[in-house]
DNA sequence: CTATCTTTGTGCACGCGTTCACAAAGGCAT
DNA sequence: ATGCCTTTGTGAACGCGTGCACAAAGATAG
């Protein structure tokens, strides 16, 4: 899912699976609700449910964890609460910075999934020195001229990026010699990074690319004639071509893909 | 990843790999990038290299669309482009509803990338009275109680959903008897579905967590003493428990997750 | 203390996805 | 026309992730 990820073993040194790290959030969560409602104790049956994945498979995800159930029982719910946390690092606090204060950067500072989950907003910095003192989500935004001083001061290690895309790079770039080790990338673009730097990539037109995809399968399955299946691989090329070539060529900047935010 | 998707044998009906149609969309973005460069022909090495994949892979993903390559030079790159836009249905125009026009809401509205890619915003629907009428991103949002009427007469099948976790659902109940088929959520909830309805998901705050725990691991490693590995397996449990009861006490709202966004 | 019943933890098999490595294919120079 | 050189397309091996099914473990009732 990340992509333009450092290329990694999958597996690290000798510990959890990458696919049940991606799930612990989502346990974790389900966990937290349960908490709130002071429940005691829950099955893998009942959590599994409710973090939506089977249950089988979320017993061996918490194997790999340690032996924290009760046979017959279940699992004590703040028990696995808080191993949880702590293996997924949520027992410290991480200074974040976002970079980009556009609308989707702002929408971010003012997420409230942030600051419940050990995660501080350090600071909002943008490139528009008009931006510079504006006050976002409770925090003044700076100028990207401070970029390297903030990260140093606050001991950030984890940046988020929601400029658009032509400056992601040069953003990145910044961040990993200021120290930063993990992005979290919105811009529309693969990022380069050395060794020993994480980037997970959000991109919402790929997500909807892919609906799109399934959507068009239901239609196409549904009405009778499976248009564009076999016969549809073998579509004319010359006039189709130049269709394709004439909606590329009326695109709008230059940008390839305009970025996922207005950085104002 | 897409959790709390309908349960579906994976790879579809007899042909491309679910793997494989989650690329596609990095391909045809570094594609569009190339063409608009006026760039002809690339190879799979280049074009793996632009969207930051294994060419091997790459090469095996498009051979699942057909024999578009051309031994000994490559790839035409507006050929692939248009065959690889049809492949995903982004030949036709895909109108999209998104629900919850606060922070995130109006970022999406605002998003370049929907409408260069096949996709347009046929309405934004908020629950907020006060917010019907006012332009977003140059179209006036709509109340939630037009949100059937809006979807019946526009043809709308993929609906974004951008609301409180606690509305989630229910939104995405009247999209889908509304006829809607495809959802992207960014609602922190599992969303429950019947079949035939494809659901993704998008959580800034799960990302995010996987990043602290690979960065939990670097601080760990570095550090000689690996802290929080064998010997963490087994911390102490009962005053870090109640440290951790304490923690999900104080927490912010009783929705267990603050929404992606605040709808106004 | 014993029997029963519930629920965990996991061995095992299967299938998807990834990667290697190479034969086939085609362009291009001579 | 022929041979060389580049690049595709894919057969095959491997590894990870998933899900089944069950034995072990413990709680609970009598």
């Amino acid at each position: 899912m990340a992509t333009g990820r450092t290329h990694r073993p999958a597996t690290r040194s000798r510990g959890i699976p990458e696919a049940t790290v991606a799930r612990l959030p989502l346990y974790l969560r389900a966990l937290t609700a349960l908490s709130e409602r002071s429940v005691p104790t829950v099955s893998s049956e009942e959590l599994a449910a409710a973090a939506g994945v089977n249950s089988a498979k979320l017993r061996k995800d918490f194997s790999y964890l340690g032996s924290y159930g009760t046979r017959g029982v279940g699992y004590d719910v703040e028990y696995l609460v808080y191993q949880i946390s702590r293996e997924l690092g949520l027992t410290q606090d991480w200074p974040v910075v976002i970079v980009g204060i556009g609308n989707l950067g702002a929408a971010l500072a003012n997420y409230g999934g942030f600051a419940s989950r050990g995660f501080r907003v350090a600071a909002l910095i943008d490139a528009d020195p008009a931006m510079a003192g504006k006050p976002v989500a409770g925090i003044a935004v700076q100028h990207t001229d401070e970029l390297e001083h903030i990260i140093e001061s606050n001991g950030v290690s984890i940046g988020v990026i929601a400029t658009p895309a032509g400056a992601a790079q040069q953003v990145c770039d910044r961040l990993v010699a200021a120290g930063v080790t993990s992005i979290l990338n919105f811009a529309p673009t693969v990022l380069t990074v050395p060794d020993g730097v994480d980037v997970r990539k959000v991109d919402l037109s790929i997500e909807l690319q892919i609906l799109a995809f399934h959507e068009q399968r239901k239609a196409g399955e549904e009405g009778g004639a499976e248009a564009g299946h076999e016969a549809g691989h073998e579509s004319a090329p010359p006039a189709e071509v130049t269709r394709a070539a004439a909606a590329a060529a009326d695109r709008k900047g230059p940008d390839g893909d305009v970025p996922a935010v207005m950085p104002a």
